[in-house]
DNA sequence: ACCTGAACACCGTTCAAGT
DNA sequence: ACCTGAACACCGTTCAAGT
């Protein structure tokens, strides 16, 4: 986890973990049945800080930004929640609640499960496409890649694209995190009320 | 692009590619700077297939379903969408009608922006997370790992997890395609509402 | 302009063997 | 039970060299 926290879940491999551990490669294969399931267990440890028992299980909105919390601490890791949270006990008992509090809402058994995962998916999206936060360990390389988004943005001309001008500062950064995610949360949970 | 959709994004190197066209790994390099040079290129190519001029244009609702028109016909390619559509023309094309349509329906430049990403985003989720759709190339590895899916949900007693229990049948494959992605798309559009 | 050959520094994984 | 050594089949990429 600390490995992928500091330089990111795309340079998380066995054979690094296994120099981290001053061991062989191999002998993580007794711990783990193969890196797919080593994956499965940093999302299995990851969703379990999300106490559903406690004040997070408390409505749709507290446990969303439950979530939310939980992936910002590990902003690099979110992305590989979505495909691998059914496969794990953590994720499981997270679907669980989030369908119980939408069919409580009123939504049908299929609706709320696509609703859920729709929910689960759009606030780690949240994280993962947070403007400004490219998932880029290297800071060089990372800076490199945010002044060229700005040039990017800056050399277009305002006469044939007036509202990515207008918004430029934005999509290089958000002007103020907590209002970013505050605002990401609520458009999330209108998506849930009913549209007819 | 035809690789990609055949076995998967994953499997899309550099050194298959020039294997497909009988030539050497490095050959490639004088068509492309590097390995994101290329899949940034396969994303112009998509997103460049939404004529945002034509009918495609009207409103949020035609742009946002031709997005997902595109995407539906390269669904593993749908992934690396996100993070690389304002790297090209194209992808900041759309972004630009999208906050257009979004700054006409009311939304300041900073809440359009945010939208837009989100829209862009959810809809592709939508394809990328389809339940009984894993992203997973090998048709008997698939299967595989769709029973034990299967045998996950079914093995949970309903006492513990009565709402995932009744909703086991739609995490485990959608009941029709186009009523998915219909309600996905309206999830999607009632985001945009206003909230007050 | 376009391609090749050889090499480097990485991957995940299998298989047999050690203690 | 836990770890090692050697090997296999892959990666992306650089550098120098060919036509």
């Amino acid at each position: 986890m600390g490995l992928a926290d500091d330089d990111g879940v795309a340079s998380l491999s066995l054979r690094r973990l296994a120099a981290l551990l001053h061991v062989t490669p191999m002998a993580l294969y007794r711990h783990v049945k193969d890196k797919d399931d080593l994956l499965d267990g940093l999302v299995q440890r990851l969703l379990s800080e999300v106490d559903l028992a406690g004040d997070d299980g408390a409505d749709l909105r507290s446990i969303v930004s439950a979530v939310l919390r939980v992936l910002r601490q590990h902003p690099t890791l979110a992305e590989i929640v979505p495909t691998r949270s059914m496969r794990t006990r953590a994720g499981i008992d997270l679907a669980e609640k989030v369908v119980g509090l939408l069919r409580e809402e009123g939504h049908s058994p299929v609706d709320a499960a696509q609703l859920s995962i729709f929910l689960l998916d759009a606030v780690i999206g949240l994280v993962t496409r947070q403007p400004g936060e490219l998932a880029v360990a290297d800071p060089t390389l990372r800076r490199a890649m945010l002044a060229e988004k700005r040039k990017t943005l800056q050399d277009l001309e305002p006469e044939a694209y007036p509202n990515l001008t207008t918004s430029a500062e934005f999509f290089l950064g958000v002007p103020d995190e907590e209002t970013y995610f505050s605002n990401g949360l609520a458009i999330l949970l209108n998506a849930t009320r009913p549209i007819r």
